[in-house]
DNA sequence: AGCGGCTCCCTT
DNA sequence: AGGGAGCCGCTC
């Protein structure tokens, strides 16, 4: 016990006790104290110490003693305040608020806002140079304790031209590094920080482009409501290509005007190049990007500028939401249907739906833009909760895409091949006009499945209960959950037979080997997560299509959003039945969403689009609406369904996933907790089943779900059920309130 | 989360 | 006895 009686403490003035916030998995705040040389403030960043080491929190608030609170004697100071704009109130509020919807501890919270070891970790260090220190002559006499030699004599010769990196002064007078270093240490050479090239900041004041009148009048509204201040969510639906972001630009710009800071979040990071230059070209600058690519560095740089209120504009995955903004004055989801705002796992959260949290509490607008809006959204947006903006027509007068189901049952595919004579005749024709077509199946890979002819043995992933992906072009059978990762083998690993594997089952590489064989002389590329790395590739990508480099183009979910090519006139959908399955409560919608937005990138410009979407099921309800081209009668009648089975969004759903490294374990404990369960009231708690993976990365997982009407307090709940179930061993209970993934 | 302290069991 | 691995509980 390292603690000390009070009364042995300095006495150099009034303490203060404070309670600081830290990254950890803790169950609340710890109490420290300030010394009266060392003010704080509550959003103050500051070292603190946590039993032998330190670590960065933020003051969470003022005081803290009460019943309860722990002894003033165990109190230790608070080490350092660091020399950051502390984080806003709204911030911290935002922070308890996550924590305590979604029942994780605030500092699992915070460490999202901190973004702990970027921010504040080893990383690179802001660029140093030297320069010949003041008073120092390179030819003049060896101060006291220095011995110049001739090369040190070099060094000091060198930096007397101008302030640059050790290492490069180094590399001029022909020494080591070592060299100078000494030099420096010995104080003859200053150190000057590099001064960050200040980025250009976007420009709220530029003309934006001329806006249709359905544009106009839903900026006008959009703009009136920064104008006038105060919380504000606006549903912006409008179909693909009729220009929502130009409307949203308009709201950007008037935040600007007003000195604010713009956060947008779009689902795909990787594949904003083109969002990013429209956005360059509008306000004459680059917007702060955040997402998982950044380098330290420029993570680093990124935060900082943020919390101080330079980056004016920011673009980000769902992570962005958390950023310590300090006078953010709107949000905008972009794609705010995309199922990719849901965080599934750490703190398990859904970033649209935390958003409109956070402008409420913020008191500022947020605009949820979509052209297939989630029934969620459709559905407040249906009750008044959200004002809905409507942009109908397709910008530049393009017309919407024919959609047609082709039956597969009725034109079958050869054996062993995917695309059906009716979808084949559409590539020949469109290809024969010069025009471009996409082909979309929603599977990486050659084959989602490998089998021995021989034995009939799967090839499955050791850790988690999913097949082996076989990627050919790499010579590597992957598993998509983990990243376990074979070489593709020879022989049967259960029999032994040689050559006896095969595929099942098309993925988007073997897809390219059959229009290779039906297309010689097509220019044919996929695009896939595993094929587009970055920013960069996918830009790359985008200028290669538009660019006619590429007749065909195959891609997964990943070409489903956000490019215009205009030379596309043809998009056939190779298995529109996928993701139909599964029981999953959003899978009909997250169908017709996928669909409705693969359909969105035939004809964009003034030539006429078809789309061939081949199903074996065309009389489903996400097939008939898509060919009828009726969203709203398909939302419609979604909703209908939810509200008959009281199904979020007009009851809750939240699921615990219980996972153990033992099967029995995870068992025992699922089972213990459904014993405890709640019941009554229309709350009703199902399980424990298997997880549909129900093993992952090595760890056996349950699932419960409980249902409840809409004004349940289920955090409430939640909370004595789980305080009355022991925890064991490794077992580990996650809560996903609002489940998305049934996986 | 990260660290010390504890136990258990293996080595010698 | 010595010591490494796994588990538990604490950190203001």
């Amino acid at each position: 016990m390292q603690s000390r009686p009070a009364s042995s403490s300095p006495a150099v003035g009034p303490l203060r006790r404070v309670k600081v916030l830290l990254p950890l998995p803790l169950d609340g705040a710890y109490d420290y104290r300030a010394a009266a040389g060392l003010p704080v403030e509550a959003g103050d960043f500051v070292l603190v110490p946590l039993g032998r080491r330190e670590e960065i929190g933020v003051v969470w608030s003022a005081g803290g003693a009460g019943p309860g609170a722990i002894a003033e004697g165990r109190l230790k100071d608070i080490a350092h305040r660091f020399d950051l704009p502390p984080l806003p109130a709204v911030a911290r509020r935002f922070v308890d608020w996550v924590a305590s919807y979604t029942l994780n501890p605030p500092g699992a919270v915070l460490r999202m806002a901190m973004s702990v070891s970027a921010v504040f970790g080893e990383g690179p260090r802001p660029a140093i140079a030297y320069r010949l220190a003041a008073g120092v002559a390179p030819d003049g006499p060896a101060p006291e304790g220095v011995k110049l030699t001739p090369q040190r004599r070099r060094v000091l010769e060198i930096a007397r031209a101008g302030a640059r990196p050790l290492s490069e002064i180094a590399r001029e007078a022909g020494v080591g590094v070592g060299v100078a270093r000494t030099l420096a240490d010995a104080g003859l050479l200053e150190s000057v920080v590099i001064p960050d090239a200040t980025a250009a900041m976007p420009d709220g004041s530029r003309a934006g482009p001329d806006l249709s009148e359905d544009q106009r009048l839903a900026a006008g509204e959009l703009t009136a409501k920064i104008e006038k201040g105060g919380y504000a969510a606006t549903l912006l639906d409008g179909v693909t290509g009729s220009g929502k972001t130009e409307v949203y630009f308009e709201a950007i710009a008037a935040v600007l005007k007003r000195g604010r800071q713009a956060l947008v979040m779009l689902p795909e990071i990787a594949l904003t190049a083109s969002w990013l230059e429209r956005f360059t070209a509008r306000f004459g600058a680059a917007p702060t990007e955040w997402h998982s690519e950044l380098s330290a560095k420029q993570r680093r740089a990124n935060w900082l500028a943020v919390a101080k209120g330079e980056a004016r504009v920011v673009v980000g995955a769902r992570s962005a939401l958390f950023l310590p903004y300090s006078k953010l004055g709107l949000i905008v989801v972009d794609e705010e249907h995309d199922t990719a705002f849901k965080q599934e796992d750490g703190v398990i959260y859904h970033a649209r739906d935390m958003a409109v949290v956070r402008a409420h509490l913020g008191g500022i607008p947020i605009v949820l833009s979509s052209a297939t809006p989630s029934l969620e959204s459709t559905v407040n947006a249906d009750t008044g909760r959200y004002q809905r903006l409507h942009l109908p027509l397709r910008h530049g007068g393009a017309v919407l895409p024919v959609i047609e189901a082709v039956d597969i049952r009725q034109h079958r595919p050869p054996h062993q091949r995917w695309l059906t004579p009716v979808l084949r005749d559409a590539l020949t024709e469109t290809l024969a006009q010069g025009e471009q077509a996409m082909l979309f199946l929603n599977r990486r890979g050659y084959a989602p499945l490998t089998l021995c002819r021989a034995c009939g043995h799967r090839l499955k992933c050791p850790t988690c209960s999913a097949w082996l992906v076989e990627h050919r072009l790499i010579r590597q059978l992957q598993c998509h959950h983990c990243g376990y990762t074979i070489k593709s083998p020879e022989a049967c690993p259960a029999c032994g037979a040689v050559g006896e594997m095969a595929a099942c089952g098309p993925g988007v590489e073997r897809l390219s080997e059959e229009v290779a064989e039906l297309y010689p002389k097509a220019r044919v590329s996929v695009m896939a997560s595993d094929t587009i790395t970055g920013p960069a590739a996918a830009a790359e990508f985008v200028r290669a299509v538009t660019e006619r480099e590429i007749d065909i183009l195959i891609g997964t979910q990943i070409v489903a959003k956000g490019h215009h090519f205009p030379l596309l006139t043809l998009v056939g959908v190779v298995d529109g039945d996928l993701g139909l399955d599964g029981g999953d409560l959003r899978a009909s919608e997250r169908s017709f969403q996928l669909l409705y937005q693969v359909a969105g990138r035939a004809g964009r410009a003034d030539r006429p689009g078809r789309v061939l979407v081949q199903t074996a099921n065309p009389e489903h309800p996400v097939m008939r609406a898509l060919v009828a081209g009726d969203r709203d009668g398909f939302l419609a009648a979604e909703a209908e369904g939810r509200k008959r089975r009281h199904m979020p969004p007009f009851g809750r759903l939240v699921a615990l996933i219980v996972s153990a490294g033992d099967k029995e374990h995870a068992d025992a404990t699922a089972r213990a907790l459904a014993r405890l369960a709640p019941r009554g009231d229309g709350v009703e708690v199902l399980g424990p089943s298997e997880a549909p993976l129900s093993l992952l990365r090595g760890r056996h997982r349950r699932r419960l779900l409980m249902k409840t009407p809409r004004g349940t307090d289920v955090q409430g709940m939640l909370r004595d059920w789980l305080a009355q179930v022991p925890i064991t061993g490794d077992a580990r209970v996650q809560v996903d309130i609002d489940p998305y993934s049934f996986m």
